[in-house]
DNA sequence: ATTTTTTATACTGTATACAAAATGCTTGCA
DNA sequence: TGCAAGCATTTTGTATACAGTATAAAAAAT
């Protein structure tokens, strides 16, 4: 793969000390890829073609393909091999509706379980967020946001909830990754997130989830224009 | 696999018309066999003994084992193969909360965009249901009860919301599967069903949430004791 | 008797080879 | 020139073979 040497003895060895497989391996790259863009939706994969390239056989290959078409990334079409999934406004749309509540869902049960230090690490990452958004780092904006989105449903201590939380959001990464809204906009999410924060802090339930609520359908209109 | 016939020169073929890949019939097939306990939890999955009784070889097993993976239902310990996954009783309380809140989701949608048609189909299978519950036919009375679940987050027309609660479901079905419950909780539950399928014929997104969540909070007090 | 080392075995991880299916192209014909 | 049929090529689907690793058992040493 990428990080692989080839030692004195012409054998390859990959340089991570990680025990995890190949195909693991493999699914996280190519994951990484379809999110940023290298494989582009509708776009067909060829096994041999793209093995070759990433330096490993079909067979941990295709086990990596069959995993991703679980995450519904790719699509399996018999006979035809793996397509990159390509989702329609409807589909987004119907994905952020669920983010929503499940973003909800996790608020109000952090709201309960979280830990102090969970609150204030998430308080931090915060900060952090507005310094980029004052210097104008989109993309640095975009990464710690979506640590605060995600750092919120862990705080909820929920693995299943986290679990399907990050399948859909991984999809829906690939589509606000394009999303670049206006100044007057991204001034307003960053306002909303300083409540959604606040009502954390004073763990009240059911504001945070009226905040999160807001937030993310906003989110969705500033994302439908560019699906 | 299990449909396969022997011709006459020896070669061995599927009898399913389906176009389905070997890899997505083991899947199926697998699947099946961990949600009615032929694969017990925690049972390690050694893919030569397996294969030769499903009668195919380790190479599309073994990607059914990714794509199961990925679905949550074994775990794959490097360099150790497969392992049925196992439950704790949090884990199981954790996915019943999160169905419980994409069921209240669906339900609330369902009520407006459902079907005048979709809403009388999940009637008179609530009809066939109460029948069943009738002559105590407990199996029958319980793939109903399902179905009905299933179908109200099918009305609400949203494909990975109807997704991610099949990928939920299918793993607590194990566990409901065992949950037999006295006849007073039972005759609690039909009656409950009864509310929500009135909340959704006289589309009231409200009372219908309300009434999904008492009764899916129920429905986990009933099952907690066999955890 | 217990612990450690060695050795054998069994299973997984990966690659390669072969078979079947689909697609595209060429050639023949109207 | 347009169309169709057949052939060639490409690609997927499956099986098998080989290499590496972990586990368990047996033997040796303390």
């Amino acid at each position: 793969m990428a990080s692989e040497m080839v030692e004195a003895n012409g054998r390859r060895t990959v340089a991570t000390i990680s025990r995890q497989s190949l195909h693991g391996e493999i699914v996280t790259r190519l994951r990484d890829m379809i999110i940023e863009g290298d494989l582009q939706p509708g776009e067909r994969i060829y096994e041999t073609q793209l093995g070759e390239e990433l330096g490993v056989s079909r067979t941990p290959l295709r086990e990596a393909l069959k995993f991703l078409a679980s995450e519904g990334l790719v699509e399996l079409v018999p006979s035809r091999g793996a397509v990159v999934k390509r989702f329609s406004a409807k589909d987004v749309e119907d994905m952020l509706i669920v983010l929503r509540s499940l973003e909800m869902l996790a608020g109000r049960i952090a709201c309960a379980v979280a830990s102090d230090e969970g609150i204030a690490r998430l308080r931090s990452l915060h900060d952090a967020m507005v310094k980029h958004y004052k210097a104008a780092e989109r993309l640095e904006y975009y990464k710690v946001n979506q640590q605060i989105h995600t750092g919120i449903v862990a705080l909820a201590n929920n693995a299943p909830l986290a679990e399907v939380h990050g399948l859909l959001q991984s999809r829906v990464k690939r589509i606000r990754f394009i999303g670049h809204e206006g100044a007057e906009r991204w001034a307003g999410a960053v306002a909303e997130h300083e409540g959604i924060i606040a009502a954390l802090e004073a763990r009240d339930a059911e504001t945070l989830a009226r905040e999160l609520d807001t937030h993310l359908a906003n989110g969705w209109e500033r994302v439908k224009s560019v699906v």
